[in-house]
RNA sequence: GCUGCUGUAGCUCAGUGGUAGAGCGCGUCAUUGGUAAUGACGAGGUCGGGAGUUCAAUUCUCCCCAGCAGCACCA
């Protein structure tokens, strides 16, 4: 047989007859490599160790400090252990498929009785046995037909379905954990024993469709984390508990800044504090729209079905409105209307009113547009997914030739602001068209393009969202995190051909003719809710001092000194800081305590040596040290950081 | 919407087939305390809603509502 040559990550080459596995290249090259070895790139393709290397290649052996491939491996033997592991408990259970995903892995399973806690423990129990078994991890090339045979004979449907999905001609690959056996791409480590049997945990069941399609069967998926090591586990589990403390929902309670209830869902009864913060970013928002060259306006909430039949959201977005019937005695007519669940159409109508010439565009109309989408129950989550939310929203009205540059200008708009919020960083991602989409090739080309291209210049390579696109455009999204790393799509940028048209917005052109304008869908904060939440929870709460609701506490720590807090009160509000008094009979560590629970910046302390001398003691939230300053000095400070980003 | 879980005082939670309990918070009183909980006393609940089983239901069963996790959805 003819030799090959390994280049290592060295630069050395080593020749081995074709054929040679990867393991018998680490054991060659040492003992010890040989058994630290986990698996192998062949080319810089992650491979199992066991498997036969035909060509000439670059060849790079992993072992446990190789973390990638360490996290892959662990990972993804943890999810067939525990497959192996359901199915040694209950061996009625079908399995499905179980990939490895951020931090961990899942596996579906279809089992008519709903596993519990319980079964959890059970299940993982047993994952230690198999772990402690070392069992080698075996793996063989089969043909589809022996692959469909097989899993017909132990009743595997959904298996079947998967060896009849690949591609002709695609190998299928079969790997054994111990006795085990699941169809898997692999790579897989050498044997059980490779995984850190004190490094992984079930964490919870959940259903999930099978293929993700809701018409599908519901199986349950058990959700596991997995790492190198304990203390790494540790660390995630330390993780999530601090990331469930800055929960927005957790956070709004304690901070008093919005309630809801049963007999609204999806919809915010904001307090007074959350109102604040809310008023702020608008007009916050506002002064940055003027600046950028918007106009705002206002639409009505409840409108005829008549405009949205035109729109098309009658036929595409029904379920999601609500509508209102006006049947009582006192309407004028019998109506129909639905609450807008978005203000693009209102607009449009605001466009068409008067003609437009080519001179006027682009025209940026802005508003902070309410809308009410009836949500499925189950998408609900706290102010970030709600029913009733306000965007601040806006259509650019544009040729298509400017397509290009208002996108190029809009990024540059959202990427000011973001930073101003505190969001130095964030995901863009492009959609492109969907496969049912109005519209021709020819403009969905363009419009791609100058997407994209502006994207570009502005030094940001987006994720491609294959075929997610709307269908009457392609689009950006902008994605901030939560607390525990959920996605959520905050800014929207997007292009349409289709409204323009159906709600015959045009204009007269250079040419004395009547063109279509190009509408842009874009929203920068996405909605006041769901932008708040994702605030919250990025300060866990402890907002920039110009977005603090609450700003100051001054704070008596004997009864002696209450004039003189209010006093010092008064003078910070004439600065315009928001400052209130706490003069209670209480102790100035129970106020201290409760005003730093309540995420206050600057607490004033004020007892007789402040009242003497003219000070305060002044402390920071998450600071223990305190200083005392003269109030003058003070309100120097606290006023330049109490003034909006956009204003300094 | 789907699967599973949860719903008891303002909040966090305990508990029981014989109509309920703690801590915090709230109120009153005492206390004037120097930077993350002063003490005593007191008020506060149709045990998510409805129906059923039962002599008796907050507890068991069913339906509905809401919330939580995930899935699907987010034009």
């Amino acid at each position: 047989m003819a030799d090959i040559t390994l280049t290592l990550p060295d630069g050395n080459q080593r020749s081995y007859p074709a054929g040679t596995t990867g393991l018998e290249v680490a054991k060659d090259i040492s003992t010890s490599l040989g058994k630290k070895a986990i698996s192998c790139s062949v080319d810089d393709v992650h491979r199992d160790l066991s498997r036969p290397i035909d060509t000439d290649a670059s060849f790079a052996i992993h072992t446990m400090q190789d973390e990638a491939q360490a996290l892959e491996l662990i990972r993804h033997d943890c999810a067939h252990i525990m497959a192996r592991a359901v199915q040694e408990i209950w061996p009625d259970v079908k399995v499905t498929i179980g990939p490895v995903i951020k931090n961990g892995w899942y596996y579906d399973f279809d089992r008519e009785e709903p596993f519990t806690p319980e079964d959890l423990a059970t299940i993982e129990k047993k994952m230690k046995e198999i772990i402690n078994k070392r069992d080698l991890v075996r793996t063989e090339t089969w043909d589809r037909a022996r692959a469909l045979k097989h899993y017909e004979d132990n009743n595997e449907p959904y298996k079947v379905e998967l060896v009849n999905m690949i591609p002709e001609g695609e190998d299928l690959r079969m790997y054994w954990h111990g006795d085990w056996q699941d169809l898997c791409r692999g790579p897989h480590l050498v044997h059980t024993g490779q995984v850190p049997a004190d490094a992984f945990k079930l964490m919870n069941v959940a259903g999930a469709y099978w293929r993700g399609d809701s018409n599908n069967a519901m199986l349950q998926r058990i959700y596991g984390v997995a790492f190198k090591n304990k203390e790494d586990l540790k660390a995630h589990l330390h993780m999530l508990e601090e990331a469930a403390l800055r929960d927005h929902r957790k956070l709004g309670r304690e901070m008093d800044l919005f309630h809801m209830q049963e007999e609204a869902p999806g919809q915010v009864f904001w307090h007074p504090n959350g109102w604040r913060i809310y008023t702020l970013l608008q007009d916050y928002m506002r002064r940055r729209q003027t600046a950028g060259g918007y106009v705002e306006v206002n639409t009505p909430q409840v409108v005829d079905r008549k405009l949205w039949e035109a729109s098309g959201h009658w036929e595409k977005y029904q379920e999601n409105m609500f509508i209102v019937e006006v049947d009582e005695d006192h309407a004028r007519e019998k109506a129909v209307n639905a609450l807008k669940p978005m203000n693009c159409p209102c607009h449009v109508q605001i466009f068409n009113q008067g003609l437009k010439s080519y001179r006027d565009l682009p025209l940026r109309m802005a508003e902070f547009g309410s809308c009410n989408r009836y949500e499925p129950s189950g998408a609900l989550h706290g102010i970030m997914r709600v029913r009733g939310f306000t965007q601040d929203d806006g259509h650019i009205f544009c040729r298509e030739d400017q397509i290009e540059s208002e996108t190029a200008v809009y990024i540059e708009f959202l990427r000011d602001i973001y930073k101003d919020l505190g969001f130095d960083n964030f995901r863009v991602k492009f959609s492109d068209r969907p496969e049912k989409r109005a519209g021709s090739d020819e403009v969905w080309d363009k419009a791609e393009a100058a997407l994209l291209s502006a994207t570009r210049a502005a030094g940001i390579e987006p994720e491609i969202n294959p075929g997610e696109g709307a269908f009457y455009g392609p689009k950006l999204e902008f994605v901030l995190t939560d607390a525990i790393g959920r996605d959520w799509q905050c800014g929207t940028h997007q292009v349409d051909f289709v409204l323009p048209e159906r709600l015959d917005a045009n204009y007269v052109g250079e040419d004395g003719n009547k063109h279509r304008p190009v509408m842009l869908h874009r929203a920068t904060l996405g909605s006041f809710e769901r932008f708040i939440g994702i605030l919250i929870e990025n300060f866990s709460g402890k907002l920039p001092f110009w977005l603090a609701p609450r700003q100051v506490v001054v704070a008596s720590i004997v009864t002696d000194a209450n004039d003189y807090v209010t006093e010092t009160v008064a003078k910070l509000q004439a600065a315009g800081i928001r400052a209130e008094a706490d003069v209670r009979n209480e102790k100035i560590n129970y106020k201290v305590r409760e005003h730093s629970l309540g995420k206050v910046p600057v607490i004033l302390a004020v007892g007789m040596r402040e009242v003497e001398e003219g000070t305060v003691s002044v402390r920071r939230l998450g600071n223990k040290q305190t200083s005392v300053q003269v109030l003058t000095d003070v309100i120097a400070e606290l006023s330049a950081d109490a003034t909006p980003p956009d204003m300094r």
